[in-house]
DNA sequence: ACCTGAACACCGTTCAAGT
DNA sequence: ACCTGAACACCGTTCAAGT
């Protein structure tokens, strides 16, 4: 057999990606194998080899486009510029709206662990700076005397309490704590947070 | 072969968990594997079925150990009875060096997903509710005023918020914002969550 | 009753062989 | 050059067979 040449290394490599994204989309993470994809896909497990360097490389590409529509679910819900105090909150509310109903390929960019030693490459970091930066603008134009530092570790805190919110919410493991949706508890950390970091403007 | 009845079953369980605990400790939770277990403790892959159901089963109980010995530095932590203010930093310092120093056992409560639809067992979450206690102690305390639905609200979402700072901390993918310590960012989160909430108090 | 070890249906990855 | 499919070294889980 051998020799298809249906597709160019490109399209290839993009079914390849479609078909990963729908696997991780319906099965999660752990749902997803070289051979699934490529049975998807009409091609054989050696195929995935010619264009990804191995698995984990085609499960990171598949997080860099998940971590691409989640910037632009972001990007439009501050899009026409609301308030800083406001826009925050939209942009809290963006990510928790995308982790609930995109949950296992939200999840995939957390769970996925590059092997022992291996660094995740630059086009995946940058597309987390971006994120952000968003939030990193709206606290500067609501704490404008507080220096570029300061702003970076809010940016820091709040997000990472944002999507902690979201990760225990999600674990039912640690739900314990009675009938708080996950926009409650965000808010309260939001709220308090905000007020703190706005008095010592 | 077979009838070695060296051990009784809870002697078996017992050296299981802790082959599978030292497993998680020097390779993380993807370097445990049944066969890896057996091996390590001299029996064959089928003996680990006749003391637990499925290999969820043993990294679950894995898992609640390793919440024992999270819930014992915490409790140590403020065994002194610390005046509240100073007690939630140290439940938060005592986690965060938790994380650091335990970071695979750590990462594997997380980590670990349960099949869909499977729910966790009661001692887990019960394990859980009694970190939360803590926290909710202290912050009773702080915010005397304060409902306990509001209490509660707090403790989850502050105790939600040093939970993410960890996790993106350790996460090399989410570094991206400058030499931030997990410790500064966290002390951020509760210096301006704690201002604000006991303000409005 | 306890335990083994083969069997089954999966994995990720490599690579000689075919077109 | 592209692609296959067998091979290798792994998985989790089951279960007939042995003591």
């Amino acid at each position: 057999m051998g020799r298809r040449n249906e597709h160019t290394r490109e399209e290839l490599r993009e079914i390849a990606l479609r078909a990963a994204e729908s696997l991780v989309a319906a099965q999660g993470l752990a749902g997803l194998s070289a051979r699934k994809v490529v049975g998807r896909i009409g091609y054989t497990v050696g195929s995935l080899y010619m264009v990804f360097r191995s698995l984990d490389e085609l499960i990171l590409q598949t997080n860099e486009r998940t971590l691409d529509a989640l910037y632009e679910k972001l990007a439009a819900a501050v899009a026409d510029r609301p308030p800083p105090g406001v826009a925050i909150r939209a942009l809290a509310r963006a990510y928790i709206a995308f982790a609930l109903t995109e949950t296992p390929r939200w999840l995939a960019i957390y769970q996925h662990r590059l092997p022992e030693g291996q660094i995740v490459p630059d086009s995946f970091s940058e597309k987390v700076a971006r994120m952000f930066e968003l939030v990193q603008r709206e606290l500067a134009l609501l704490a404008p005397r507080r220096s570029p530092d300061d702003i970076a570790l809010a940016a820091r805190a709040l997000w990472s309490g944002v999507h902690g919110v979201c990760i225990l919410g999600f674990d039912r493991k640690l739900e314990s704590v009675g009938g708080r949706s996950v926009e409650q508890v965000a808010d309260s950390l939001l709220d308090n947070y905000l007020s703190g970091f706005i008095d010592a403007d």
